[in-house]
DNA sequence: CATGGGGGCTACAGCGACTGTAGGTTCAAG
DNA sequence: CTTGAACCTACAGTCGCTGTAGCCCCCATG
């Protein structure tokens, strides 16, 4: 183990190192902290950020819980908690409860979107003219509906 | 059947009854309108837009549409498409098919998700301190990921 | 005919979570 | 010392709307 200048943990990191190590891009990162979710990082007599070993961690903390799909304001909420371990992790939990019933509802309408997507596009017999084509009737057609028109599918194609 | 103010199928619609009617709120319309999406409306004197059945039939496949995930690129392509009905219809399959796959790929990655999430949130006994919590160490842990970081489950909570 | 209020109008800002660009500066390798 | 990659700031754009401000129109009632 080195001192300071550890290939898998080093003491200070550019920007892009760090964008590297986290996944996360350069800009995003200077976006995180614009937003307060990082800390500000140290500079170079040039201007250059510096980051350290928690901003990483930091980071990875925010992309896991970003790639689960918390939004920023819980994580910053997590992230707050987590800085004052004496508190109850009631909100913790809390919060992965309430995003755990969000993806729950998400995964039954994207089943439904799904069904209905799948019979529409299968309706379709390739080849034939626009007019008599069953994948815009059924577009069209707003009768039988089923699911829709409520949003938040999120955006997809 | 009567006329020109039939209650099922007016002749002509405010703003606020099109609205009413397909589901749409007045600015969405309006905003629909400045995009392209809708045709210009006919105005009053005063300027007060004036809509038509051809309106509300629009509106209705573009919710429709966007109810199932369509951007809205997609439908312009697909309303393009069913103004011209002598062109085959491999295009509307083909965008359908695609979005077809893209949610079949968010509800992958949703089910990925929503397992974890489980996971972690079920090892988490309610009432401790924040220190020992498991969802806080689960999700400062991005080594077990499994799923975590691409983006793309959509904004959730 | 006046008035009140509900709906309409435009224009623009904001959301979430970034991404991309332009134009300039700094750093580190050769 | 030179070069060019990486960095800096600031701001516009993405997607699909939603909300607000401040004014105007239209119709029904008195």
């Amino acid at each position: 183990m080195s001192t300071t200048t550890d290939a898998a943990r080093p003491a200070s990191l550019s920007i892009g190192a760090l964008a590297g190590r986290s996944g996360c891009k350069r800009q995003t990162i200077r976006w995180y902290e614009e937003i307060g979710m990082l800390p500000e990082a140290a500079r170079t007599e040039g201007g250059h950020r510096v980051y350290g070993p928690q901003h990483l961690a930091r980071l990875e903390f925010i992309r896991h819980a970003r790639g689960l799909g918390f939004p920023l304001d819980d994580i910053r909420t997590l992230l707050d908690l987590s800085g004052q371990p004496g508190r109850s992790c009631d909100e913790v939990h809390e919060i992965g409860a309430r995003l755990l019933d969000a993806v729950d509802a998400r995964m039954r309408r994207l089943a439904a979107v799904r069904e209905e997507l799948h019979r529409i596009v299968a309706s379709c017999t390739t080849g034939g003219p626009a007019a008599s084509c069953r994948i815009l009737d059924a577009l069209a057609d707003h009768h039988h509906d089923g699911c829709a028109a409520q949003s938040d599918t999120g955006a997809v194609g």
